[in-house]
DNA sequence: TCGAGAGTCGTCACTTAATGCCAAGGTGGC
DNA sequence: GCCACCTTGGCATTAAGTGACGACTCTCGA
């Protein structure tokens, strides 16, 4: 078993360094932070860095990735009985400390990079491929919903458009949280499940968000 | 007016180089390709390169966006009184030979650069981006067809949905097209034309797509 | 318990993408 | 012709990223 092993190993390390890497990014900027300050920060060799992730930027992805797997972790779990409302509703208000055991910062840190991903068009792929990833997902989930194959036309357009609203969503959220706003009210989760809910069906044209048979 | 002047040259200029830099690319590939070869292909310094562009894969941008200019122009003169599907079939049916102007080559090195971008990390950046310019545009015509700001939630919503079926589609068609189908079933106006205007309905949940008042 | 094998890390040398700087040349206005 | 302006090329330099090798650690099997 030690490739298991070595894989959490692998992935703990990673977002180690991608946690040193975004604070970098966002005191000092992406531009000004260097490989060698990354690993230096970390504690580890700069070959070590380059080891781990194919490029400056792509440290970032890690905590981008963690700020959207528990939302589609929720949603590999949607049961074919129940719309897409109730079990939003159900398994993030269910698992509300669960999600805020993946550390509040690390979300934070994460609606920081997006928000750098603005300005910065080095992270903005970062982003990008996050979302990427997210569409990825949601050509499974929705692709067994609906029955068909996920190479299907239609379901690729579902995921894409579903994908797209997370993102959009996910933009809003993160700006509203740095503007200052409260992280209570916005974790509010009826709230969160009916906007996101609400925005996936529209976002497939009422063919994703019902219960199926 | 140097300066209108220089900004037709500059353009000129930055299809040149992105059209040397496709064909290289396309042939042996983005990694075994160098800031030199590409200079050496257009016939300038290495230095008016990078002067030009800031990457090397973004060297790819304006081939890939000229593949969706045509599009973002046509839905930039969609009038209130009209259908999106009845619009698009008028203007790319009228259209078609303007359309034909712009290089039919052009637009076979751009569907490449888009298929490479599944295989190729780095292209898939520039993919990206002309996917979330095409995405900007959106933003104004929607939001001017709802009379709503562009900063709206919703019509953020409806632009990045659309934004993501149209992109969709056109790894969709390009597809296709390398694989061998024909260019002119491909280019069939009303088809291509009732296929987008659904879609894009569909991914904004009947919101866009109707005539308003 | 010991040693073989596999995996990871660090160090050093190296390639190449990318930027700054300055001098040369071309263009337009006077 | 001369000056202001912009673009280009060449050179030096920084920083990103890779390859190669030796040292260390862990585990498995004898």
């Amino acid at each position: 078993m030690k490739g298991g092993m070595s894989e959490q190993r692998r992935a703990r390390l990673r977002l180690e360094i991608s946690r040193e890497a975004s604070r970098l990014f966002w005191t000092r900027g992406v531009a000004a932070t260097s490989g060698d300050q990354i690993a230096e920060a970390v504690g580890v060799s700069t070959r070590t860095v380059w080891r781990h992730f194919r490029s400056k930027e792509s440290c970032a992805e890690p905590v981008v990735m963690q700020g959207v797997a528990t939302l589609l972790r929720v949603l590999h779990r949607w049961p074919r009985h129940r719309s897409l409302d109730d079990h939003l509703s159900l398994e993030l208000g269910g698992r509300r400390h669960e999600a805020r055991s993946v550390d509040l910062a690390d979300e934070l840190l994460a609606m920081k990079m997006i928000r750098l991903a603005d300005t910065e068009p080095a992270l903005r792929t970062a982003w990008l491929m996050a979302c990427d990833q997210t569409e990825h997902q949601l050509l499974l989930i929705i692709g067994d919903r609906l029955r068909r194959p996920p190479r299907d036309i239609e379901v690729r357009r579902h995921a894409a458009a579903s994908a797209a609203v997370v993102r959009v969503l996910g933009e809003h959220i993160g700006a509203a949280v740095l503007a200052g706003a409260d992280l209570d009210e916005v974790h509010d989760v009826t709230s969160f499940s009916r906007r996101l809910a609400h925005a996936i069906r529209t976002a497939t044209g009422g063919h994703v968000g019902d219960p199926t048979l």
